[in-house]
RNA sequence: GCCGGAGUGGCGGAAUUGGCAGACGCACAGGACUUAAAAUCCUGCGAUCUUUACCGAUCGUACCGGUUCGAUUCCGGUCUCCGGCACCA
């Protein structure tokens, strides 16, 4: 150890031994406690940002802590390596993505390495490795063989700019989610997994995740988006087939004046066919035609019908009301028609006024100020019914248990539940996914690859063009092929899959990584999962998140994964800013890692990301800052190096027999005690840090005092660098040496404190008058309510400010504060 | 519109169970060291008032109100900002 603080060399030295001595190696120990610390592996883009050094450095800090306090940790770390940008490149400069994707990823490691994180790398994985996209197949056979993968034609989010469909989640205001240019529909037959039939255990099991933030588990739950209803038939006059719609308030049906159809609903056309309404009809259609679905379905969007020239007879009271269709149906919800009730639901009272519709109320509101005949908006609360027939005088609450029962009667209705959830659309027309593994053939329909032909590997000879149609169709090798049932011929599926499914399972996949006899050996899984802390960013809660749930449960049920939930423990951090906003190259406002790291090193970069906020929150760069967390960097070195040859030969016992030792070990111990809570089960880093601050200087002063008491000294300065040595590992790797120990510091044990240490002999008591503070005295410890009250009453500023006052009682805390109400 | 979350010094932030508001750091100011500067070390640092000074007083955690001996913390209301969802029947 040098007396400067040699950032480069020391970094360079200890990942070396690190690496040399395998020393994050994670293996299946029996009988030892096992944590699974996992951070969302990045996408190999080439370059790490600030908000990937966040969320490693995160993860490191929790995982060396874990090593330190005897867990065996398995923390790895991999590529989510299929996408987009790897394609782009190949068109734009005409380079493989295989070949592009692989440079970037060896540039990362390097640069994930260089930041001293405690991953195992002999579990890396890349999902556009073929020994991880063979199991990807794999699953998805499962999926299909299971009945959950399915094709069909529907019209679907198209992306014009990337030139391929999306999935509902990637369509973020009516734009794609990547290159935010608006999404437009397109009728194509596409691949499905049938998400929708674990939405009920989707939103079930979010009340199990009690790790979880509850701002993500809200979230989900909007995603999933239960409704409870009914669903009812009317018939429609004149014609044989029942018009289904689906409502939640079926207390309502009395009150229904007209019926509204999506303007894609399959009934629509036959039910116009040659009528003199048709052409206005058709007219209507073709107007929605030319609006994007943004506009389509805003909300403010005024609301627009047209009369079909048909009726439906309400089941419940015989009536006859007119159907109309209109933009604010939509056909993907429900059954693509409604039963609209003016009164009591404002958008259907939007289009009554507009198009000049009856409105009936029939829950009366049990409030004198609305006018319930005379309503100018609609009266969506609670209320009594009327209006109702037999229902009159119900509670409106009541009447919907009433009515559905009524309609299961006369069979023309049943209870039913809706979900706002789709199926996942997985299929995309790109070059670098995963293949899906499916043969066309025209006796057999789609039949899967046959498992030992997998993985369907990804053709070379293909063309990059950007425009439309799948790359995978201009390979002369790949399309053509035999069916794996009878032969014959038969052509591939030449669409690849989703990138989000790769993400969906990576962390089982951990757990076995080398496996090539099977996805991975279930005694792997059954050790390691589920993972007990996962950490990234909170622009995964629905995406990323939810399809990892889905998956893990599939494979639960398929008896490959021993838990039915991923993720028991979420910790979702904040973004990193700079001068208030997103870093982004537009802005010009990137602060490279690499330039930081250059300047003042890892351990400083660590530190500072870590000090300046709590994990979870958003966190403003600042160049000061890292100043500062540099300069305390070399203050601890500068003050070790001093400390080294006095502490070397001292004694590892000792007595705190002076105030000033005991100052110290209070200070010493204290910090260890907040800093194991902290890192230990609040994830509060930034307190933490600032509680080591508080023991260097606690030293700092104890050092230059008359007699200082080597023992003690000795003690403060290991804990300070056990306690360090999670946030910045490489310094604390090499002051541990320099104060004579050999080995890593990587295998201490995490220091403990002595509860004794921390009972003060005497401690500062409030006294307040009136609950304000007027006077601070020392008292012993441990004073009761009344010796405390004898020792205020004594003391002399008290005496004068009680003058001539009534005391009306006390109120004393041991040990904290004595408040005199007065008069 | 609905659902979450937040609002504390010049700044990042702390206060874990209702008990000293502002830990720790940054910035700034003053001092020591130095020929000088940097670095380092020490001291001060919410606002207002009072005082020669020491001391002291009042106000202060977005705003208004409530509960309490005591509220950044609990309750009711308002405002602002951020995030999610949004014609979901």
């Amino acid at each position: 150890m040098n007396e400067r603080y040699d950032f480069t060399d020391i970094e360079v030295k200890w990942q070396k031994y690190w690496e040399d001595n395998k020393l994050f190696k994670s293996t299946e120990e029996e009988g030892k406690k096992k944590y699974y610390l996992l951070e969302m592996f990045p996408y190999p883009s080439g370059k790490l940002h600030m908000g990937h050094v966040r969320n490693y450095s995160i993860g490191d800090v929790a995982s060396r802590y874990l090593k330190m306090n005897g867990y065996n940790v398995l923390h790895p770390m991999g590529w989510d390596s299929f996408g987009l940008p790897a394609e782009n490149a190949a068109i734009n400069n005409n380079i493989h993505p295989n070949i592009w994707t692989w440079n970037n990823i060896k540039e990362m490691r390097i640069q994930l390495k260089g930041l001293g994180f405690s991953y195992d790398w002999d579990r890396e994985v890349a999902t556009c490795h073929p020994d991880y996209y063979k199991w990807m197949q794999w699953i998805f056979i499962q999926f299909f063989e299971k009945g959950l993968a399915y094709k069909k034609k529907y019209p679907v989010n198209w992306c014009p700019s990337c030139q391929t469909v999306l999935a509902n989640e990637q369509v973020v205001d009516g734009a794609c989610e990547r290159c935010t240019s608006t999404v437009i529909k397109k009728d194509l037959e596409q691949w499905y997994l049938k998400i929708t039939d674990y939405a009920d255990r989707l939103l079930n099991d979010l009340d199990k995740l009690t790790g979880w933030p509850n701002k993500v588990k809200v979230m989900q739950k909007n995603w999933i988006g239960k409704s409870i209803g009914a669903e009812v038939d009317f018939i429609i006059e004149g014609f044989d087939k029942k018009l289904s719609i689906f409502t939640t308030r079926p207390d309502t049906l009395f009150g229904v004046t007209y019926m509204v159809l999506a303007p894609e609903h399959p009934y629509v056309k036959e039910l116009v066919a040659g009528s003199e309404l048709e052409a206005s009809v058709n007219e209507f259609l073709d107007e929605l035609q030319h609006l994007s679905d943004i506009d389509r379905t805003e909300a403010t969007a005024e609301k627009d019908g047209v009369f079909i020239g048909r009726y439906a007879i309400n089941p419940l009271n015989g009536k006859s009301v007119p159907i109309y269709i209109a933009n604010y149906v939509l056909m993907d919800y429900g059954t693509g028609a409604i039963m609209a009730v003016p009164a009591h639901d404002q958008r259907d009272f939007d289009f009554a006024v507009k198009y000049k519709l009856d409105i009936i109320p029939v829950v009366d509101p049990k409030n004198p100020d609305i006018d319930i005949n005379n309503l100018n908006e609609a009266f969506e609360a609670e209320g009594i019914m009327i209006n109702s027939g037999q229902f009159d005088g119900m509670d409106n609450v009541v009447a919907q248990e009433k009515i559905i029962k009524s309609l299961e009667e006369k069979g023309t209705g049943d209870k039913s539940v809706n979900f706002r959830l789709r199926d996942w659309l997985i299929s995309r027309q790109r070059y670098w996914g995963t293949p899906i593994p499916m043969i066309y053939c025209e006796k057999c329909g789609w039949v899967p690859e046959k498992l030992e032909n997998l993985p369907v590997l990804l053709p070379t000879d293909v063309v990059f063009s950007g425009k439309g149609e799948s790359p995978l169709a201009t390979s002369k090798t790949f399309t053509e092929t035999t069916c794996p049932k009878c032969e014959g011929k038969a052509t591939r599926e030449t669409d690849t899959m989703d990138t989000f499914l790769d993400s969906s399972w990576y962390f089982l996949r951990y757990t076995d990584a080398k496996n090539s006899n099977q996805i991975w050996d279930k005694k792997n899984a059954e050790y390691w999962m589920p993972v007990d802390q996962y950490i990234g960013g909170v622009e995964h809660a629905i995406l990323h998140l939810l399809y990892a749930r889905f998956f893990t449960k599939f494979l639960y049920d398929l008896g490959y994964c021993p838990s039915d939930e991923p993720f028991i423990n979420l910790l979702t951090q904040g973004m990193v800013l700079k001068d208030g906003t997103k870093m982004s190259k537009s802005k010009g406002n990137v602060v490279s890692p690499e330039e930081i790291i250059n300047k003042y090193g890892a351990d400083t970069a660590r530190l500072f990301i870590l000090f300046a906020s709590p994990p979870d929150k958003e966190l403003e760069w600042s160049d000061a800052g890292i100043e500062g967390s540099y300069r305390f960097l070399n203050r601890v070195h500068r003050m070790i190096f001093e400390l080294a040859e006095r502490i070397k030969d001292a004694p590892s016992e000792y007595t705190a027999l002076s105030t000033e030792d005991k100052k110290l070990a209070y200070v010493m111990n204290a910090s260890i005690k907040k800093v194991t809570e902290d890192v230990g089960s609040r994830f509060n880093f930034n307190t933490a840090i600032s509680s080591i601050m508080e023991l260097v200087n606690g030293i700092y002063r104890y050092k230059e005092i008359k007699n200082p008491n080597s023992g003690l000294l000795k003690a403060a300065a290991e804990d300070l660098i056990l306690l360090l040595a999670p946030f910045t590992p490489h310094i604390c790797e090499e002051m541990w040496e320099h104060i004579g120990h050999s080995g890593t510091i990587y295998l201490e044990k995490w220091p403990v404190y002595d509860e004794a240490a921390l009972i003060k002999d005497s401690i500062e008591i409030v006294i307040q008058l009136n609950g304000k503070v007027k006077e601070k005295i020392e008292v012993a410890n441990g004073l009761n309510k009344e010796q405390l009250e004898e020792v205020v009453m004594e003391n002399e500023k008290v005496k004068v400010l009680l003058k001539d006052k009534e005391i009306i009682k006390v109120i004393a805390v041991p040990n904290k504060l004595f408040n005199i109400v007065i008069k």
